[in-house]
DNA sequence: GCCATTTGACCATA
DNA sequence: TATGGTCAAATGGC
């Protein structure tokens, strides 16, 4: 499957339409069950029916309900699947010249050259007005630099680091941090893999820190934001080639960065509007670009600020995560942090708010 | 001696 | 073929 998956593009895309045709058949299927029922009053009860009927009807609505989820996930796993790179995980196969350990080590860490496979997101960093050039963004883990590359169309060199504990502990998590041409105070740093090593556990135990200084690493330690990475990774989002976004002003006049619109383009969604935006103050905080919703999204202050442009790829986990994200609802999954109303509404025909159930619910995932 | 950084070369991808 | 990402030898600091 995973390779074979590698049919990811033409043939998975047949078997999404039809899923999608499949769950728009439940989805009008339910809507006529619910149209049969009687209507209900404004505090939900049903008029002139007894609890039975009531409950059939709330059967029913949540039967709709989740035939929507399904269709807004398979569309956006459909959109975000279109380009089907490979499976990082194939990039050993080919390999040629290189030992076998290191072909071992790319396909067991799913590492190939552009390291499609991992989940990737990008971060700005603002530095301290009194950093010195040397400076670069601490976001509290512990990097190695590998290389330096000087990239075609910027100013300043971007540079390589992966985890200390790469060989020690497995880590697979990797960085790359390029000062930005327009600002010299601004590092784009981004991120690609989650840490595994002790030092994500560690953060993982810590004590969370206070709101504004979010310092929770990608790597994602919570099963349930694991889970809401792993889906991330299968929602390819690209800013690469798009016109800059409109700067967004902050209070105080500063400027930061917004990624709303990054090129889910084909993929018709767009994360970064309220997954990925955290604002937060001055070097060597560590932004996470977690899954915060734009209610929970915290401006700790100007001048930090993180943007998620989670460019993974679709991965073999995908299917897997799609299938634990729909089953899950009850667990708490929270869908919106991935497909937003701006997003589906081009694709799907029905009010979204509904969908998701209650947004007063969203962007609450960290609030337990 | 160990570890991190630098840097040129190699290789995969687009 | 150009470009980006990684490797690994060389180098330097502790």
């Amino acid at each position: 499957m995973e390779d074979g998956g590698g049919g990811g593009g033409g043939g998975d895309g047949n078997s999404m339409h039809l899923l999608l045709s499949i769950l728009a058949d439940g989805e009008e299927q339910a809507r006529r069950l619910l149209g049969e029922l009687p209507p209900a009053d404004d505090e939900g009860q049903l008029l002139g029916q007894g609890p039975a009927a009531e409950c059939c009807r709330g059967v029913a609505e949540q039967l709709l309900c989740t035939f929507r989820k399904a269709i807004a996930v398979a569309k956006a796993i459909e959109a975000a699947g279109g380009d089907s790179p490979r499976s990082a995980n194939e990039g050993g196969a080919g390999m040629a010249g290189r030992d076998a350990a290191q072909a071992q080590e790319r396909q067991g860490q799913g590492v190939c050259k552009r390291r499609k496979g991992l989940p990737r997101w990008t971060e700005k960093f603002r530095i301290p007005d009194d950093a010195n050039l040397e400076y670069t963004p601490d976001d509290g883990f512990s990097w190695r630099k590998y290389g330096q590359k000087d990239i075609l169309g910027a100013k300043f060199p971007r540079g390589y680091y992966r985890c200390t504990y790469r060989n020690a502990q497995g880590c697979a998590a990797t960085r790359q941090v390029q000062r930005s041409d327009a600002d010299l105070a601004v590092f784009d740093v981004t991120y690609q893999g989650a840490h595994t090593c002790l030092q994500a556990q560690r953060r993982a135990a810590a004590p969370p820190p206070p709101p504004d200084v979010q310092r929770s690493p990608p790597a994602l330690q919570d099963p349930d934001m694991q889970l809401l990475e792993n889906f991330r990774n299968g929602l390819k989002v690209e800013t690469d080639g798009l016109p800059p976004p409109p700067p967004c002003f902050h209070g105080d006049g500063t400027t930061a960065f917004s990624f709303a619109y990054a090129a889910a383009g084909a993929a018709g969604y767009s994360p970064a509007e309220s997954g990925g935006q955290r604002l937060l103050q001055g070097g060597g905080c560590f932004a996470p670009a977690t899954f915060s919703s734009p209610a929970a999204t915290t401006s700790a202050g100007p001048g930090y600020f993180a943007h998620c442009t989670r460019g993974a790829h679709e991965s073999p986990e995908l299917a897997e995560v799609v299938s634990a994200a729909t089953a899950s609802d009850r667990a708490g999954f929270d869908y919106s942090m991935y497909l937003h109303q701006h997003d589906l509404d081009a694709h799907l025909p029905f009010p979204f708010d509904p969908m998701f159930g209650h947004p007063s619910s969203h962007g609450q995932h960290g609030d337990a």
